[in-house]
RNA sequence: GGCGCGGUGGCAGAGUGGUUAUGCAGAGGACUGCAAAUCCUUGGACGUCGGUUCGAUUCCGGCCCGCGCCUCCA
């Protein structure tokens, strides 16, 4: 089976061709931690955590960068305002982040590289340019000079001019040209700084990650991933410092970009104050159900974060969680790790490289549902094969059908609870709490009742339950409880 | 102004040159003491105006509307 990925760069849908099947490559544009992520950064995080579990299907090693930015303006000022130091700040968010997206059940990427951690790195970098003819000193920065690099604009697809015509700013007097932006600048002695053959100073904005790239993936990477804000500037500079210290190789081969959250249809975003962290949403919903959401829309469109989306991909999860209930006697069956990667077409390399104790995530998924996904990671398609699975599964159980329904979950990341968990750990709807005892004794009061034949009281202890948002379901095998949905 | 994205049924959201995706919500029925869950059935759609075509939601063009980027932003 082939993998097509869209290229930002080349502006269309191309078939994934890895410089190095035996080892893919992925970059993907971490988080600058001052303060809790919102659920818009939420999304390429989502996103590419899907994309490294198909990739890891495909190809028997997948390197997936996520850098921590933790040196930047934007954080000096967050730990001024609080009086905190900046180091503390930056370690106390970058903890959070973990925290919050582990429940989104993003799995840890294959190197989490600091900034700054990668000083001498970016120094020796900017050094090069320098040498290059691409990169020049003026009043203790470093600039690199657009105009040295013919290719600038190559993937945002504008012109310099037109840039410098439309910039909001003022251009800084040193500059040579309006549009030379900033790779190394001078730090004042009360903020983060190192020392450098340009006097004592921090990196700019892109080229630590240009630096990072470089140290764990190689000058020439598979996948560079982000949101499509991060499109201009912050890819546009890293291709130009990026080509140019590598003496105009290529930088990545796949440029893919997610597309924005948006709130009532405008962007969500930090400048906007329209946004929702990812902690507040998580205070009262599953993880799972954001996750749900995100992956609910195709990664490049805009999708709109709303109340109702919430609900919707909470009923529809549940649904699925209820199918793992109604199966939960049916076996799965084994997985031959031969046979699978046969059904899935994958390569001869990967098959060679498949062990019994560490198959991929979705091995045993349908060639359809991996289908989909390896069409530009086509989710809302994978999630509505995965409900038919589901459908068929309870209509018609066998283990085939239930290993190709928890094999495609897995593949997205969804299912990763009990449903016996799930159920009665949603969030509860009732007006009163009961505890999990006086839930039980009620279930048997009712079940007493009913053996009497006393249907007012069983029904008068039902209706109780439910003010308390406990939902009683009889089942043949007994009676059941879970905590209501909305 | 330049560049780019999008407008699909009550909502979300795929897809396709001709046979009503999927989920949520709604309606009717089965099951149930009554419910819940499940199952069956079911209504409802492709912004607008033209063009190409035997046939267009799907291809082409104009228009309308919405959104984004143009050195803070995932």
């Amino acid at each position: 089976m082939e993998l097509f990925l869209h290229d930002t760069l080349t502006q269309d849908k191309r078939r994934f061709e890895p410089l190095d099947p035996a080892r893919v490559t992925m970059y993907v544009c971490g988080p600058t931690v001052y303060n809790y992520i919102h659920i818009g950064n939420a999304r390429p995080v989502v996103v590419f955590d899907t994309l490294f579990r198909l990739l890891r299907l495909f190809y028997p090693q997948v390197v997936y960068a996520r850098n921590i930015t933790d040196i930047d303006d934007k954080i000096n000022a967050a730990a001024q305002a609080e009086g905190v130091p900046i180091r503390e700040l930056a370690e106390r968010y970058a903890r959070a982040f973990h925290e919050d997206i582990a429940r989104l059940n993003a799995l840890p990427p294959t190197v989490e590289p600091y900034a700054t951690d990668h000083i001498p790195q970016i120094i020796a970098l900017i050094e090069r340019l320098i040498a290059r003819g691409h990169a020049y000193v003026a009043e203790g920065h470093v600039l690199f000079h657009v105009p040295s690099d013919p290719h600038y604009g190559i993937l945002s697809k504008r012109k310099r001019e037109e840039l410098i015509a439309g910039a909001r700013i003022e251009p800084a007097p040193y500059k040579r040209d309006p549009a030379d932006f900033v790779l190394w600048k001078p730090s004042p002695p009360e903020l983060p700084g190192w020392d450098s053959p340009w006097g004592r100073g921090r990196p700019g904005w892109h080229i630590e990650c240009t630096a990072m790239i470089e140290t764990h993936l190689g000058e020439t990477i598979d996948i560079h991933g982000g949101g499509q804000d991060l499109i201009f500037p912050h890819h546009e500079n890293e291709i130009a410092q990026g080509t140019c210290a590598h003496g105009g190789h290529i930088y990545a081969r796949y440029w893919v970009h997610n597309g924005y959250l948006t709130i009532h249809g405008e962007k969500m975003s930090k400048s906007l104050g329209n946004f929702r962290t990812v902690r507040e949403l998580l205070a009262h919903t599953p993880g799972e159900v954001l996750r749900y959401a995100l992956l609910s829309g195709h990664y490049r469109k805009p999708l709109d974060f709303t109340p109702e989306l919430l609900e919707q991909s909470l009923h529809a999860l549940d649904r699925l969680y209820t199918t793992l209930a109604l199966t939960e006697s049916v076996p799965s069956a084994p997985i031959d790790p031969q046979a699978a990667a046969e059904r899935l077409e994958l390569s001869p390399e990967r098959r060679a490289a498949l062990t019994p104790d560490a198959l991929p995530h979705g091995l045993g998924a349908a060639p359809e549902f991996v289908a989909a996904l390896a069409d530009d990671l086509n989710t809302p398609q994978a999630l509505a094969l995965l409900h038919e699975t589901a459908a068929l599964l309870r209509k018609a159980p066998t283990p085939e059908r239930k290993r190709e329904f928890l094999a495609a979950a897995e593949l997205l990341g969804l299912l990763t609870d009990t449903p016996q968990s799930w159920r009665r750990r949603l969030p509860a709807q009732g007006e009163e709490t009961l505890s999990e005892e006086r839930i039980e004794a009620l279930i048997a009061e009712r079940a007493a009742a009913r053996r009497a034949r006393d249907f007012a009281r069983a029904d008068a202890i039902r209706d109780e339950l439910k003010r308390a948002g406990i939902q009683i379901e009889d089942t043949a095998s007994g009676t059941t409880w879970r905590r209501a949905l909305s």
